[in-house]
DNA sequence: CGGGGTACTTAGAACTTTCCAT
DNA sequence: ATGGAAAGTTCTAAGTACCCCG
């Protein structure tokens, strides 16, 4: 890594070190240093990237949606709707109100739905036209191309998309693609820039220079070195390639320096706004009519100093940032050992420790895991009967094996081969698999994507011999289809392997588990979660990762911490290696950690969710949950009153707040550069919301277009009031794209908020709270007593899909939907020929009986009939399925159902119904739900008086 | 107060097994 | 039996939250 010191720019350490990552490869000279300049940009310009990248996305997805629309009815469209109409019922007034609603909406959701859909359609051409015309010169990047293709699976329908985009702009398609981000960055802010004009033509615009200058003459201690540090990168910047390029557009980040601080400084303007009533509450009057501007330059300006955007007082510490990743370098010193820091805190738990091991009551210690194996018959421990412990330790005594490791790994035969520039090649045995890694992923997306395959490389490189490094220089010329198709042809052994392979193989599986699956944890039994060291492969990250393709090496025993009692039986490490190091620290709950090296993340062993240390977690967590519910009103109005705030910061919290609440947002934490780009709430920008006055008959709508977590696309218009919509305008004011749309706001002051409104209550109680709530109030309103169970179970899985929606859990449709879908509609209408001849013949032989009627036509016809019938209920049947099949093509149910409900509603659902609780929840789920299948009674309410959680939660005081 | 680290939950994709129609 | 889809399981990435330190 040494070669990395080049590149290291004065009073920037950290950041070369940890930039050396990616550049380590090699004595990269003038493109290192490349790379290193650009980094101050980085951020700036990924985020330009990525929202490029967004911009791309979606339109392909909406055009995915029109086509969809034309074809049959609703996936998206539907589910959009459904969004809202949910999404909006977590408003309390609206909630009430749709309740009554609701009834007639099960009615007429169909014909709703349809106009829903139509609705949608036309925002999305309207959009699609829109975002054309944005634009109409711009590339669509190789990148952008297989990120669709990651997400929608759909590779014909996107091949043409591509293709008929690539008509429109191949020239400066190509030339994008190949020159990664740099060059075309310019370009694009330039683009930006005239969207958002487009976009917000109503918006002031200052003259870029004036304010610069002015800018200059101000600083302010966080501007200045902010701005400074802007100018050092444009500096930087221009030693580079692309110069012209980045200067031209280069204006733009220091207009919003200047915007930011002329809300902040423009005393004059400020005074005179300033004896405005602002002060008072009844701001919003005026909001309508005192030009935005003013108003917030008014309030900007009496809010001070704090009153400053976050962004401005964080930027300047950005430099710093990639810190963590000198970490992630450091992984090749895997073998340093630390002292056991910790070891003071735990000697005291210790003590209690050691007198627990034999209160063990009904198990036996894992030492003896032959006998106990099964996992079946294993009684179970009932430990949500028992109080709970109160000193905040999570076990007093832990006994397991330690986590299994990677298998090693095992040499090519001698006949597959590597090819190198069309000669067959001979690998060194590190070389060779990490070869094979990426010859597996052969005919995944992924190594159609630049960052992929360069991180690869580089990563690849770095474990050749030098001999092998000197003639692997070209990625294009490295053939891996031999290998590929080796481990292709093993999978299809596996496939077909024999019944007595298969048994054999299972067993030796079970014996494994019965090895390392199980701890023991104060005298019980209980399941590991994963209980394997994650095996060494190349990185995949979701959506656009910076990191995707790097190589995550293969963590040894020199690299695991072992966590358990002392007086246990210490996992042994495999024979001629020692583990990094033995602790015994009961106030965590993992069994082994390790490091993994990509990312620079601590990775923990820990129990499965069928344990008590996950259930009781999750118990509290509902309980959390049902407390919120307590305080909710008094939250809600809290935060509609702060709507009004004179306080800028106060707004924001309170809009963020309205968001988290209604829509079920995620919180939204800062993210370093060097992941994808996906927001939360309180990280939102600017271009993450439209604001539209009226739309489709609603009034105030936010349309909301981001990226969430795992790269999941969030589409929503939602109507909001007016408050709130005047607020969202004067956060957008003066910003551009790629700013942050809550700039006085971030998670933490968020939490703090909250904690103060309610004990424990964070941001993401109300996912939680809201989800649960919904499921609640959809069984109660979705289930009739007398349907017979499979329609009760719709309306259950009804309900879970409302929820779904509320917390966009979505999955890749099946890949294969389409071809499924087209044969469920080649059953339909052979059904309904079938159909129609029956009922012709039925006619016809109806008309025979009652001419001639004679016993056979008789007896002809009423047989005949029956099949009719039969054939209509088929048909029905094929309908009905075709139906809830086009609604889950992209909603995944699992994850509310494991994460967000409360498994007492469901519970008390199925008692209250009889329907069997297998129905609900499968084998594991009623493992880990044990609890709640115990305890919950057909009475339960999710919104009744909640349980004391914890003693510190005991004393209710919370109010104000 | 911010930055970094830690611990733990939440998430969708990928893989495996089971189920069902043929 | 077969093969394809659905259900279930495993895997690990990507979030949230909170703590500690300078």
């Amino acid at each position: 890594m040494s070669e990395m010191d080049d590149f290291s720019l004065p009073g920037d350490g950290t950041e070369a070190i940890s930039n050396g990552i990616p550049n380590g490869i090699s004595n990269g000279t003038s493109e290192h240093r490349e790379h290193k300049e650009h980094k101050h940009k980085h951020k700036d310009r990924d985020r330009e990237k990525d929202r490029h990248r967004d911009k791309d996305r979606h339109k392909s997805s909406h055009k995915d949606k029109d086509r969809d629309k034309d074809r049959h009815s609703s996936g998206h469209k539907s589910s959009h709707k459904d969004k809202e109409r949910d999404k909006e019922r977590s408003s309390d007034k609206e909630r009430s109100k749709d309740k009554v609603q609701s009834d007639k909406d099960k009615h007429k959701e169909k014909d709703r739905e349809r106009s829903e859909k139509e609705k949608h359609r036309d925002k999305d051409k309207e959009r699609s036209e829109k975002d054309k015309h944005r634009e109409k010169d711009k590339e669509r990047s190789e990148k952008d191309k297989h990120r669709d293709r990651d997400k929608h699976r759909d590779k014909d329908k996107e091949r043409s998309e591509r293709e008929k985009s690539r008509d429109k702009d191949k020239d400066r398609h190509r030339d994008d693609k190949k020159h990664s981000s740099s060059s075309s960055n310019g370009e694009k802010k330039e683009r930006d820039k005239e969207r958002d004009k487009d976009r917000h033509s109503t918006s002031s615009h200052r003259s870029p220079h004036k304010e610069k200058d002015r800018d200059r003459d101000r600083h302010k201690d966080k501007e200045k070195s902010r701005d400074k540090e802007k100018e050092k990168v444009k500096i930087e910047v221009k030693t580079e390639v692309n110069v012209e390029i980045e200067n031209e557009p280069d204006p733009i980040p220091h207009k919003d320096l200047v915007i930011k601080e002329e809300t902040i400084e423009s005393e004059e303007e400020d005074k005179l706004v300033i004896n405005e009533p602002i002060k008072e509450e009844p701001v919003e009057e005026e909001d309508d009519d005192i030009p935005l501007s003013h108003r917030k330059r008014i309030k900007d300006e009496e809010e001070d100093d704090d009153e400053k955007p976050l962004a401005i007082r964080k930027k300047v510490k950005t430099e710093p940032k990639e810190k963590k990743r000198k970490k992630v370098k450091e992984e090749d010193d895997e073998d340093d050992f630390k002292p056991e820091k910790k070891k003071v805190k735990k000697e005291k738990k210790e003590k209690k420790a050691r007198g627990a091991k034999l209160n063990s009551s009904q198990d036996s210690l894992p030492e003896s895991p032959s006998k106990k194996g099964k996992k079946e018959d294993e009684p179970v421990w009932k430990w949500w009967e028992e109080t709970k412990r109160d000193d905040g330790l999570k076990w007093t005594f832990l006994e397991h094996k330690g986590p299994l490791m990677a298998e090693a790994y095992v040499r090519l035969p001698s006949h597959v081969k590597f090819y190198y520039n069309g000669e067959p090649m001979e690998l060194s045995e590190e070389t060779e698999e990490v070869a094979g890694f990426y010859a597996r992923m052969l005919d995944h997306a992924y190594t159609t994507k630049e960052v992929f395959n360069t991180n690869f490389m580089r990563d690849w490189r770095k474990v050749m011999t030098p001999k092998e490094k000197e003639i692997i220089t070209d990625l294009k010329k490295c053939d891996f289809r031999r290998i590929h198709a080796f481990y292709v042809q093993q999978n299809e052994e596996r496939k077909n392997r024999t019944k007595e392979e298969r048994k054999a193989l299972k067993e030796k599986n079970e014996a494994l588990i019965v090895e390392y699956g199980w701890c023991n944890i104060d005298g019980h039994r209980q399941r590991i979660g994963n209980f394997k060291i994650e095996p060494p492969g190349l990185f995949r990250g979701r959506g656009e990762h910076p990191k995707q393709g790097m190589l995550k090496k293969r963590t040894m025993p020199e690299d695991v911490i072992i966590n358990c009692s002392k007086d246990s039986a210490i996992p042994k490490p495999p024979s001629g290696h020692k583990w990094k190091e033995v602790r015994a620290d009961p106030s965590v709950t993992w069994l082994a950690c390790w490091v993994e090296n990509v990312q620079g993340q601590t990775k923990y062993v820990m129990l499965n969710a069928a344990s008590k240390l996950k259930g009781e977690k999750d118990w509290q967590k509902y309980e959390m949950a049902r407390k919120l519910h307590q305080h909710v009103d008094r939250i809600r109005e809290q935060y509609r009153l702060d709507w009004k705030s004179k306080e800028m910061r106060i707004r924001q919290r309170a809009v963020a707040l309205y968001f988290i609440d209604k829509l079920a947002l995620r919180a939204g934490n800062e993210k370093d550069e060097d992941q994808a780009d996906t927001v939360g709430c309180c990280s939102l920008r600017v271009e993450h919301i439209t604001l539209h006055e009226e739309k489709n008959g609603k009034e105030y709508v936010v349309e909301f277009d981001f990226l969430g977590k795992d790269s999941i696309r969030y589409y929503n218009e939602v109507s909001v009031e007016r408050r709130v919509f005047k607020n969202l305008q004067l956060f957008k004011e003066n910003k551009e794209d790629g700013n942050d749309l809550f700039d006085r706001l971030n998670t933490q002051i968020l939490n703090k908020h909250l904690n103060e409104l309610m004990d424990g209550l964070t941001a993401k109680v109300f996912r939680t709270y809201n989800a649960s709530r919904t499921l609640q109030e959809q069984l109660d309103l979705l289930t009739n007593d007398d349907d017979p169970i499979p329609a009760k179970i719709l309306s259950y899985n009804r309900a879970n899909r409302a929820v779904a929606i509320l917390c966009n859990h979505q999955r890749a449709a099946p890949k294969t939907f389409d071809k499924s879908m087209a044969s469920l509609q080649k059953k339909m209408e052979d059904k309904k020929e079938q159909v129609e001849e029956a009922m012709k013949e039925c006619s016809q032989l109806k008309k025979a009986v009652k001419s001639f009627g004679s016993q056979k036509d008789k007896a002809a016809y009423e047989k005949k009939k029956k099949a009719l019938e039969r054939l209509k209920e088929q048909l029905e049947k094929l309908e009905l399925s075709a139906t809830d099949k086009e609604e889950n093509k992209t909603i995944a149910l699992g994850t509310s159902k494991l994460n967000y409900l409360d498994p007492r509603i469901s519970v008390a659902w199925c008692k209250k119904y009889g329907v069997p609780i297998e129905k609900v929840y499968n084998k594991t789920q009623r493992q880990k739900f044990q609890w709640a299948i115990e305890m919950a009674t057909a009475d339960y309410n999710f919104m009744g008086e909640p349980m004391n959680i914890k003693p510190e939660d005991e004393e209710e005081e919370e109010d104000e």
